[in-house]
RNA sequence: GGAGGCGUGGUGCAGUGGUCUAACAUGCCUGCCUGUCACGCAGGAGAUCGCGGGUUCGACUCCCGUCGCCUCCGCCA
């Protein structure tokens, strides 16, 4: 292998195949840099070595897949090259074969290579090479395999479910497969295994897992891909403790074997409620402070209506302090306003608190006094800004979790982030979100809408209010978030027949559709069905975020447009007439 | 469905109404060069400026439409 080539094998012959990376053509002497996935090693071709071999050289080009056969010699004196690991010997060669020419490649095949993401993925297989894009891979296949190798030793077994099988309601569109067999009749493609490993709980395998394809056919994202892997797991005998320390010794470990980075445990956790009063977001990214203050009490009484009404109206005054943010300009600050309105807020006011006073264009409302209960509720002090949204409760809560973010990228608080080049990932920080609502309303459907999935048992004490107040239900659900992105998610499941009813019902379905969509299910519950949980991890954003990028894109082999078209293969395309009348389409 | 950004030799970019017969870098081709490693030197080829329409005496540049890629909102049980 090119790259590991050391002074350990000096006077050895090898035999090398690989990629040529570069030519240097000195006239009587030439070099080549040979490439493979191992890294680059210098090939010297001297014509008093072998003149047929130094004349092949010369019609040698980039990209050339070429055999070279020669001596590993120590490098003269001079010409070592301390930039490269094999600097310090090189190969004498006294053979050569081109294997296979090439074309020019469209763009270079180096490190953080500057080009156009619609060639690179045109010409994935040219983009696979750079080494960059091989350590992604690479670092996917030791996470799968840490993955598997914990999860083995854990007592959980890995097993396969069906990639054809049916579109169910709820969640996201499905992709579907038209079946030959059956005119008119679709297969949908999973978009998680759910039900099939709550019913390999029925089924007694009471520790399972999967690394598993999963497909959700809605707009794309930098985190979002119409096919991604997931890592799931289902439990049987447990509660959300149970999954959640499993879950946990899982990342630690995972983590800990491809980064050697060793992960405080437990993670932090806060329930859903916490989360949102607190960072604006049901996904808070905890590497920097920032949080929200609920300033409502101090400002309630104020001569400035905005706020008054504001809370008189039912919503809330919530506030968060940039340190040392007092010297922001004006020009800044509106760019700010602009920024929470984006988010669906009226306005932003705010306080500069310089030395014993306050500069703000809401002054003139508030007396002294007043002004330092605001800084004191808001906990501002010399130097800080203080930013406020008053406005209904979801909306200051949306606001400021968003400007929180967007002013911690801003002002670099975020250990680690503003290279999504992959050379640094920073600062790892785990948390729990727990117990969110079962339900939420949604406007569209005009009904409530599972907020995790419609299998998720509430807690025990909210049972009864399915039928009474189901908006004030709480999930026994937690989701995992690292840096403020949603990790995973999962949840303890219902595993009696009578509540999966009340919560098909809850969800607005009829008894029949119930039974027509879900009857194998509900069945299955009858015939004695453990208590079950668990939880999926989305691979992909685990993997793109140790691998320290953007997108899950630079971790997935072949991944898709935003329009969800593949560009190497032009995939989606149309069917011939033929097959489409074997589809009875 | 909506908002924004980008689209100029192979690649990355400059050019914001005429001076563009489109600059620069790199890559590519040819020649020279025996210690280079971002090799060097000399020469050369390579662009109907994403596509279509419009405004204008004149459009890479302005306007409208369209296509592609990216980011975000909606959406993602």
């Amino acid at each position: 292998m090119c790259g590991e080539l050391g002074k350990a094998d000096i006077g050895s012959r090898v035999a090398l195949a690989g990629w040529v990376q570069k030519r240097r053509d000195l006239g009587g002497l030439i070099f080549l840099d040979l490439r493979d996935r191992s890294g680059i090693v210098q090939v010297v071709f001297n014509p008093d070595l072998n003149k047929g071999a130094y004349e092949l050289a010369q019609e040698v080009r980039g990209e050339y897949v070429v055999k070279v056969e020669g001596e590993v010699t120590a490098r003269p004196e001079g010409t070592v090259n301390p930039s490269i690991p094999t600097g310090e010997v090189e190969v004498r060669a006294d053979a050569l074969e081109v294997l296979n020419a090439a074309r020019t490649p469209p763009f270079y095949i180096i490190e953080n290579v500057d080009a156009d993401e619609t060639l690179r993925l045109k010409y994935r297989y040219l983009d696979l090479r750079r080494p960059d894009m091989q350590r992604n891979l690479i670092l996917r296949h030791k996470i799968m395999m840490a993955i598997r190798r914990y999860l083995d030793a854990e007592g959980f077994v890995e097993i396969e479910t069906p990639m054809l099988t049916r579109s169910t309601p709820e969640g996201a569109r499905d992709y579907v497969v038209p079946s030959r067999v059956n005119p008119g009749c679709f297969y949908a493609l999973p978009q998680s295994p759910q039900l099939f490993k709550q019913l390999l709980m029925v089924a007694g395998m009471d520790r399972y897992f999967q690394i598993v394809r999963c497909f959700r056919d809605e707009d794309l994202r930098a985190d979002r891909q119409p096919e991604f892997t997931q890592v799931d797991m289902e439990m049987s005998f447990v509660e959300p403790e149970d999954v959640m320390m499993c879950a946990e010794g899982l990342v630690a470990e995972v983590v800990r074997e491809v980064t050697g980075l060793s992960v405080r445990r437990p993670f932090l956790r806060l329930t859903y409620r916490e989360a949102m009063d607190r960072y604006g977001s049901d996904k808070p990214d905890t590497r920097f402070g920032m949080e929200i203050k609920d300033v409502s009490g101090v400002v309630a009484d104020s001569g400035f209506k905005v706020f008054s009404e504001c809370i008189a109206s039912g919503g809330k005054v919530k506030a968060i302090v940039v340190q040392g943010g007092a010297k922001f300009s004006r020009k800044e600050i509106d760019a700010l306003a602009d920024f929470v309105k984006g988010c669906g807020a009226r306005g932003l006011a705010w306080v500069a608190v310089e030395g014993e006073r306050f500069r703000s264009p809401i002054a003139k409302f508030f007396d002294e006094a007043g002004l330092a209960r605001l800084a004191n509720a808001a906990g501002a002090s010399e130097g800080d800004l203080i930013l406020v949204v008053a406005d209904a409760p979801a909306v200051v809560s949306e606001a400021l979790g968003r400007l929180r973010v967007h002013l911690a990228r801003k002002l670099g608080l975020i250990d680690g982030e503003g290279d999504g080049g992959g050379q640094g990932r920073g600062q790892l920080a785990f948390v729990w979100v727990t117990q969110f609502p079962l339900l939420e309303y949604d406007e569209e459907e005009g009904r409530n809408v599972a907020v995790h999935h419609p299998f998720t048992s509430p807690v025990d004490e909210d049972i009864d209010l399915l039928e009474t107040d189901p908006l004030s239900v709480r999930a026994k659900s937690y989701d995992l978030v690292l840096n403020g992105v949603e990790l995973g998610g999962g949840s303890i499941r219902i595993h009696r027949r009578d509540i999966q009813e009340r919560m098909f019902r809850a969800l607005g379905m009829r008894p029949e559709e119930a039974q027509d969509k879900f009857g194998f299910l509900l069945e299955a519950f009858e015939y004695g069905t453990p208590p079950h949980g668990g939880i999926a991890f989305g691979l992909d954003r685990f993997v793109m975020l140790l691998a320290g990028r953007d997108s899950i894109r630079d971790v997935i082999a072949f991944p898709k447009t935003q329009r969800a078209v593949c560009l190497m293969t032009g995939a989606p395309a149309p069917i011939t007439d033929r097959q489409r009348q074997e589809l009875h389409l």
